[in-house]
DNA sequence: CCAGCCAGTAATTTATAAATTTTATACTTT
DNA sequence: AAAGTATAAAATTTATAAATTACTGGCTGG
């Protein structure tokens, strides 16, 4: 008997509004589309080649998720960036992954632990570039580095938690886009990853919570720096 | 000199969607649209008298912050209730207000204390119900109410983490109203905000945490424990 | 009994129209 | 004559109505 009220098949039929929430979104975090521009139908409809109503709706969305701000009878426009927010994400994620680092670390199971130190592997093994000499951010490393992060927090036991994280590390995406623009990324962000895992890994709480901070702060630290002069 | 290029005025003018978006929003939080149903374009358009368009932008904006669920190619349902998910949004709530409470405590001012002053005289003074033998539960009570909880953590510092505490006292005042249009609410809400209030003027941090987190799970454990009697 | 087809129904999208804001122009006032 | 205000035109956003597309449930035939 098929009683499925929830039917949970993959929905992967997407409507055009879902395509194009989407393909707004990650132009959006990659600054393709840039902090403060006006997003006008007409140029987006014949740039992503939509009708109005799937478009209207993707916005809308985007609208609540704070990546596009609409004003009334005035249109939409991609959120504008500043230094307050960068400070202000940054805390909060480092308050609230600290949170569910706590909480992880506390429900760890000897799957989850393996499936860290996987993901960690995977981060170590992706390069960081595109290029060896020039600096061309790749893809994949961003894939499998949120991959890393998401692992470390999984288990903490709350679904709106973690929606919540990934929405500041969303918001956060954008700044790291724009100072990666400008500047190659000089940090040994690996060493930081390692450190963390064996932190965790040896059960030590107060200090996987603290070098994860760290890592969160140091990375806001470098984008802040030169911030002024990512706006130009 | 006038060189407002942000132009701050007061946005009044709404346009339709934004007020279906509102109204869709406090129907479905006070259950008048209960949990699981379907919400059908027609029905809708001739009960709130709108067009299609300005609906589809509002459940396409509440789909974003979970109180509408939609399925692609098979229209928007009114999100569920579960006991789970009403164990886990309290004890989300518990972690983030705590770790809020605690920071605004830390940035506690003379202004902000004698602003929870206020907030508490207000709820301590707005009768519970409309009626004094039936219950019959009065909207300026929860709007006091939520005042008061809203100024609690004000101070935090965070406008992101202030934005995810709204959506999760949202959430949950859902549960709250299925609770009590059948049962009165014999707990004696009251001393409790009030030894909150004591414990934040008494600079007991860890007192007040306490205390704010155990008001929480009291609500959640009263609709928990009769939460099959209110799904009929 | 199951697969595939054919209404009927509902969701999605396009196309059209109405309302609002912005820009441009003309006019008054100092 | 310059500045500011009022009026008119253009552009854009918002909303309605129509058309398209996809799903639902029953039915027929294998």
């Amino acid at each position: 008997m098929n009683s499925d009220l929830q039917t949970p098949r993959a929905d992967q039929p997407a409507t055009l509004a879902t395509t194009i929430y989407a393909r707004l979104k990650a132009d959006i975090l990659t600054t393709r589309l840039e902090p403060g521009r006006k997003l006008q139908s007409r140029f987006l409809m014949e740039q992503y080649n939509v009708g109005q109503t799937p478009l209207r709706e993707a916005l809308n969305r985007l609208t609540t998720e704070e990546f596009v701000v609409g004003m009334e009878q005035r249109g939409f426009y991609v959120k504008e960036v500043s230094k307050d927010e960068l400070q202000e994400l940054t805390k909060t994620r480092c308050w609230v992954e600290g949170l569910a680092l706590r909480e992880s670390m506390q429900n760890a199971t000897q799957t989850w632990e393996e499936a860290l130190l996987v993901a960690h592997h995977r981060l170590d093994r992706t390069p960081r570039s595109l290029k060896p000499d020039t600096f061309e951010n790749n893809p994949d490393w961003e894939k499998v580095h949120r991959a890393f992060h998401a692992t470390l927090i999984g288990l903490c036991g709350s679904r709106p938690l973690l929606g919540f994280c990934e929405q500041l590390a969303d918001r956060l995406y954008r700044y790291r886009m724009m100072s990666i623009a400008k500047a190659y990324p000089a940090r040994k962000v690996g060493a930081e990853h390692s450190h963390i895992l064996q932190a965790v890994l040896a059960k030590n709480s107060e200090q996987a919570v603290h070098l994860l901070q760290q890592h969160y702060q140091r990375t806001a630290d470098v984008i802040y720096s030169d911030f002024d002069g990512l706006l130009s």
